[in-house]
This record gives C-alpha cells, structure tokens and sequence, in this order.
DNA sequence: GCGTTCCTTATTGTATACAAAATCGACCCG
DNA sequence: CGGGTCGATTTTGTATACAATAAGGAACGC
C-alpha cells in the first residue's frame, strides 16, 4: 500500500463502492491525479486494475466512466458466484479442518450479533460476511478460483443495496450460514454446495427486491417534487 | 492495434504462448521495451494485461517472469474450464439459433478434415477448435462468463502440449463435437453441459497423458546426454 | 569456510513534457 | 433551423529523466 498506484487504487475503488463516484460519472486522469496527489502514471495504473475489476469501463476512445450496472447484468454476476461458490463450497468441506470452522463459526456469530442489535449493525453484518464468504473460499484451495470469484463479488451496486434489506432476509442469511457450518462439519460437500447455491440464488431475489423498491422510492420522490 | 502498449502486448504474448520465452524465464522491462521499439510506458501497461491474463506473474519486488505451471496447477484450470464451459454450453443450447448452428458446423467440419488429413493438420485443428468453443461461448450471452473463461483458456503450456496428442484423441474430439451439435439442435441444455464437461475434463486427460510423455521423452535424452 | 554488512549496479516506480487523438462549440452553408 | 466542417481545447498516449528500491557481489569479521 506504500506505492503511489496502490494508494491511488484504493483511494478510487472506495469512492466508486461507496457511491461517492455515482455510475456513468466521468474519470478524468488529472482530476484524479490532483485529487490524490500523484501524478497521472501511478492513476493510470489504477485505472487499469479497476478496469480488470469491472468497476470503471472504458470507451471505444479511451476515456473512463463509473460502471454502470443493469439488473441483466446483476443477474449475470450472481449466477456466476452461485455456481462458483457452489464449487468453493464443495471443495471447502473436503478440505475443511478444525481451526477454519472454528473461525466460520465465530465470524457467523459475529455476524448474528450485528442482525441482533437494534438497530441492526449493517457494516459489520457485511464485514462478517464477507470474511466468511472469503475463508471459505481460501479453503477451497484453488488460486485461479479465488482470482475468479474476487471480481465477481467485489460489486459497488450490490454491496450498497445491501442497506435496504428486510431484517428477516439478514437473519435468514445467517440460518444458512449455520446450515453451511452443519455441512463443514460433516465434510458433506455436495451438501455444502447445495446450501451455498440456494444462499446465493436467495441473494439475488433479496437484492431484486431491495432494488425495486429503491426505484419505486425514488419514482415516488420525483412525482411529489413535479 | 495502432497504440504501442497493444503491440508490445500482442508481441510479447505471442512470445510467451510459442514458448520462445520459457517458463520462469525473466522479462525486464527495459529488455523488453528496446525488443519491441516503444519506451517502458506502454511496456509496464503491457504487463499489467499479461498479468491479468496469469501469462506472468510478479514477485513480491515487483519483477515479472513468465509463469510457470505445475501440474496441479493445470488440473485446477482445467477443473473450473469444465464447469464453466459446461455451464456456458447449457445456455448456447437454450439461446441457440440457425446462423450460429451453422457456422458450428462449418468449424467442426474444418476440424474434421485437418484430423483426417497425412498428416494430421494440428495448428489447423487447434484454430478451428478455439473458434468452435468461442462461438458457443458468445452464444452463451453472458459477457462476465467470456471475460473469466478468457484467462482460463489462454494458456500456453495447454496449446503447446496439443502438439503431442494421440491421433485418436483428435478424432475423439471431432465426435464429442459433433454430439455437442446435436444436443444444440434440440435446444437440450443438460445435455449440452453433459457433453460439454465431459469433453473437457477428457481434454485434461489427454494433456495428462502427453505430458508425462514429453516427460519421459525428456528424461530419456538427459539420460543418453550424460 | 560461512555468514554479514555495505556498496555498487540493475530494475522498477513516479513525475513531467510533449505528441496524438478526441470532444465540443462556433461558424458557415444548404 | 438542421447539418456539417473546421479549429480550439481538453484528454489520453508515449517518451524520457530522475528517484526509490531491490538484487548481486566484494570485503570483512567470525
């Protein structure tokens, strides 16, 4: 993170993920330069790596945009990791071994907590997630996997939807985290594969759902300001 | 192809997938750049794709060598082209039409004629091979898909070994083909992804056996060297 | 002889200047 | 007006110089 490019990096994948940087917004090389006081070399290959991300696309004439994601495309990328978590899934219960689980279970409880409280920690609810989704796929053991996986699940508009799940779809989340755990423990893979699919198959209608009424909320904000 | 950091990509990617730059074998970027007669700028951007693409790998000190693959290595490739091709597979066969089966049809035929022909035409039947798998793989319609199995399938210690493949295994592949044909002229989806995963994980196979030939082939010389 | 330290050298990272290309707007013509 | 062309301005691409950092090797002590 010393290296002006990774702190550049950084620094614009979290403006793109937290929405600061709106999609379809324009990327200029010496705006950003300025903005994160380097020169445009490092910025440039930021931008690279964020292109590779999927999080900024290029133009035909080079210039760089905020990603814009339609819900075909959001289906897509879930389609993708249900199969491949699946995969993960599997092959993570043949590998699985005491120390992993224990910290699986200690992430979903975590994980738990931050449903339980009131009102619900939706950061941290995320945070554990994502360690959990991440240890498993660690387990599975398969580098190209994890490189695969990585810019699937690393998606700006999915992580901030995620503010306006219902509670119950949260706690249900966990349930099956739980439900995974069970098949860990049994080193059950094509059990493990099965729940993760589901849970991630769920994730989506979740997200639909949660989408939709964002645009109806906006919809209705715009006729009352007509 | 007119910008220099694309040329200086395809050169040097050529030179990897040939083979004339080994596995492990070095790639500075000042070497480079004269080779290519543009400056390290686009040389650096160059690199950058290359690595996304796993044909290089940097150290932790930042230097790039041309990857080199264990057979594990290979195996895990091949296991995630077998699911992902088989899933890409089921959905050419739903969104399947006329032109698309057609132009399949034609590639397998070219396949066909460089396998029967003394002797066998490899370079031709690797081209129409790749050209078959990408045109089920736009057919799939899912742009992500394209994109992850890309780094999977460009790899050159696959394509080199291909050289060295029974005679039969080529034929095999001409048939395994033309079943795939036939499942898409049904639109059947499962059977497609059936056949589809089982021609890969058999193309594993195939590349197991010729490399433990080549192998041995090796050892042999060093042997009558010594 | 082995390992360590320091220095030299090679290599990568960044900044900047300039070249090439594209966008945008004014202006002109139909 | 609508459309198109040209040119000014912005934006990206490339080259080069310099800074920072890592590899390689010599000298030294143990």
């Amino acid at each position: 993170m010393s290296r002006a490019s990774d702190k550049a990096y950084s620094q614009i994948r979290e403006l793109i993920i937290s929405g600061d940087l709106a999609p379809g917004e324009a990327l200029g090389e010496e705006a950003l330069a300025e903005m994160c006081g380097v020169s445009r070399t490092p910025i440039r290959e930021a931008l690279r790596r964020l292109e590779a991300d999927m999080l900024i696309r290029k133009t035909e004439s080079q210039r760089s945009y905020v990603s814009d994601w339609s819900l075909d495309d959001v289906h897509d990328v879930f389609e993708l990791r249900a199969m491949l978590e699946g995969y993960a899934a599997r092959r993570a219960a043949e590998l699985m071994d005491d120390a992993v689980l224990k910290a699986l279970k200690m992430h979903n409880s975590g994980l738990e907590e931050a449903v339980s409280s009131d009102p619900p920690d939706i950061e941290e609810f995320l945070a554990r997630n994502r360690e959990f989704h991440a240890l498993i796929l660690r387990t599975a053991a398969s580098p190209r996997l994890e490189i695969l996986l990585q810019t699937l699940i690393e998606q700006p508009v999915i992580w901030r939807t995620a503010h306006h799940y219902e509670l119950s779809e949260l706690v249900r989340s966990h349930q099956e985290h739980d439900e995974l755990i069970a098949a860990f423990e049994r080193g059950d893979g094509p059990w493990a594969e099965a729940i993760m699919t589901g849970h991630i198959r769920r994730a989506f209608h979740a997200y639909s759902d949660a989408h939709r009424e964002m645009m109806a909320a906006e919809a209705d904000q715009n006729k009352k300001r007509a």
